[in-house]
DNA sequence: AATGAAAGCGGGCCGAA
DNA sequence: TTCGGCCCGCTTTCATT
């Protein structure tokens, strides 16, 4: 109870009239990122209960949603699935050592397979990481025997996680 | 509403060769992978939509869909956030050395700080792996601090991502 | 196929620039 | 005054039995 039916005031400090188009920046206020929040937790919430929530109104709350995505801040809506539920209990991440950056385009082939969840490239000593799940341990033998026919590579080092505490995507400051 | 095995297996996939030998492991038919596949790509399609994909009815496709999030296959509907936008353009991981398992339980209260994105403990000559994504390289800098403030550790290597290639969740075998 | 709920849309209000 | 954000009506669409 005690709910202050007092609103927050609106303090409004939006400056949405930066013409100046920052690809990589978003002007985001401080309900931004709480919506934010909640959306990136659980995006099958209503608008009436994010509004109450956030002190808004469902409309104002649907608009605020519409704007982000608009802006690209929300790229999109997808189902988290389990990875052990689809037979993938094993997870590892590969370090790909190669000789030259030619070999990146290579490896960029990878994304065809389901197996493969990530593909970067890093700074140290290898050039290349990826996250991959797979349904045991041949699988990933199998993955790595593929990347081993690509030529100019000198190695690779994989990682098995054992146990993993936390995975969640991108979120918001708050 | 009986939970009879009148399923429409015309041509039934989800035979009973593989099935009760894994704990984990859902029982998944070919329409099913398919459906997740597609909800892991994008959740707000509508159901009829989804079901001229798979050349389902609607009704049919939300019984399937039902099953699959009582089953745990689908963990829950998410917003992507795009972490450019909101001011974490820098993506690294953090292999973590410690002497002990003991300090995993110190690394857990990492949870808190929205820059970290995973905790996993690994094999190989690291014992964890965290991935972060900081707003800059000062960030990264306070987190290793903090990092290095526990007691046990023998040491942290960071990779900073230079571009990331691909990026995305558990999909099913299709 | 029918019902109930939620999303989507326009109008008017209010505060700030 | 203009503009941006919010609230409140109604309409349409979708989820659900």
């Amino acid at each position: 109870m005690t709910t202050n039916a007092r609103r927050p005031s609106t303090r409004t400090a939006r400056t949405s009239r930066t013409s100046a188009l920052q690809p990589s920046a978003a002007a985001l206020d401080d309900t931004d990122r709480k919506l934010l929040a909640l959306l990136a937790e659980d995006a099958t919430r209503t608008y009436a209960e994010l509004g109450k929530l956030l002190f808004l109104s469902a409309p104002a709350v649907h608009e605020r949603a519409r704007r982000l995505k608009r802006e690209g801040v929300i790229k999109g809506t997808v189902a988290a699935l389990d990875a052990a539920k689809l037979n993938r209990p094993l997870l590892a991440f590969v370090h790909v050592d190669t000789t030259s950056w030619a070999v990146t385009r290579q490896l960029l082939a990878l994304e065809e397979l389901s197996d493969v969840e990530e593909i970067h490239t890093v700074t140290g000593e290898s050039a290349m990481l990826l996250k991959v799940r797979t349904r045991d341990t041949q699988s990933l033998e199998q993955l790595l025997a593929r990347i081993h026919a690509i030529e100019g590579f000198t190695g690779t080092r994989s990682y098995i996680a054992l146990t993993t505490y936390l995975e969640r995507g991108p979120s918001p400051d708050l």
